[in-house]
DNA sequence: CCTACCGATCGGTAGG
DNA sequence: CCTACCGATCGGTAGG
């Protein structure tokens, strides 16, 4: 086989094993207060081996930001690829984008604020992978408006919308009153106004 | 006058002008990346200058915190006193809160997620004084509810609310295409749906 | 991927 | 509030 040739090829596994750590670890305690060597530590690494596989800590963090959109972006072409319903589509695509929030390892939006850290080449990078998550949203939200239920489908919609859920880690709790999916259609609900019967509560 | 007795009484006008330079400085870069190098320069002093003011790093960002809040605080107050009607309230504490966050030097909302580097006793007072600032907004919403505006006023959604604010530095830009008062108007009319006489557009 | 190490920086203090 | 300084830590590298 094809193993163990010159100066090792680096290893693949390890590689994202040290990609979720550092992930992980930049949402826990924040860019500049997570070490190299906490990440190494995580994955159970000295000091400077880190190094072996990332040029250095901005790369770690760029590279993980990076594969957690692209992961969270499949995630949630996958949970609204048969909806038809506009609204529908709406609560899958809220419902997928908590999870990939609040209980998935790939929680990239919540490291938008870290990308400060990195060069402005970097963060162009970073801005056009979350172009591509944001997307499939603009597109759910232009037929919610163009059938009525919705007042407005413009830019800053989309962008209060989001703000509405990448603050939710901020306070939500998975052991709290709140179960995901009812988080979800809270998030709906208020955007959507109540639900159509609402002749029942009078 | 009681001036230059002993050990020289700390300036409040120095401590403030700490406080302040070390707000703006903390939302710029974060409160690990920020060095007390970085905050005494900033008001002119030398490196060591800052711990005759204040114990530590982490007392000038708790302060900076709990004064920002309140200041803040008194801000949305003032904005919305004379206010009876709720939807009208509603629109001047949005206002008033967005001004908090993106026209003043008091952004102290945005520096929740720094208070990771508290102790769990600071982290106390701070949720408490961001409890105060929450206050009047629960009233709002829940006199909303109360007149049939918004479908319910549970804490979730006082909660999205405020996500739906907070989110908003990551992206509004002062000299982009929507002053803050258009802004706030399109945070409230994505709360309570379209304004009432939609019947414009078909 | 480890060992050993370096230069730089940082929070904080002493002593005035 | 300044000068001078310390101990600790950190990102990164050499060399294998």
């Amino acid at each position: 086989m094809a193993r163990g040739r010159k100066p090792l090829p680096p290893d693949a596994s390890r590689r994202s094993d040290l990609l979720r750590a550092a992930a992980r670890l930049f949402v826990e305690k924040g860019f500049d207060a997570t070490t190299t060597r906490d990440i190494a530590e995580a994955v159970g690494m000295r000091a400077g081996s880190p190094f072996y596989h990332f040029r250095s800590k901005q790369e770690l963090l760029k590279a993980a930001m990076i594969g957690g959109l692209e992961a969270g972006a499949e995630r949630l072409r996958a949970a609204c690829a048969d909806i038809a319903d506009p609204e529908a589509r709406l609560r899958a695509m809220v419902r997928a984008h908590l999870g990939n929030l609040l209980e998935n390892e790939c929680p990239a939006p919540m490291l938008l604020g870290e990308t400060r850290a990195l060069e402005a080449a970097d963060r162009a990078e970073i801005a056009a992978a979350f172009d591509r998550y944001q997307h499939p949203w603009q597109t759910t939200l232009d037929a919610l408006a163009a059938s009525g239920k919705l007042a407005s489908s413009a830019p800053p919609v989309r962008l209060l919308l989001f703000g509405m859920l990448n603050w939710t880690p901020q306070w939500y709790r998975s052991d709290g009153p709140l179960t995901l999916d009812q988080l979800a259609a809270a998030c709906v609900e208020l955007l959507l106004g109540q639900p159509p019967d609402r002749s029942v509560s009078g």
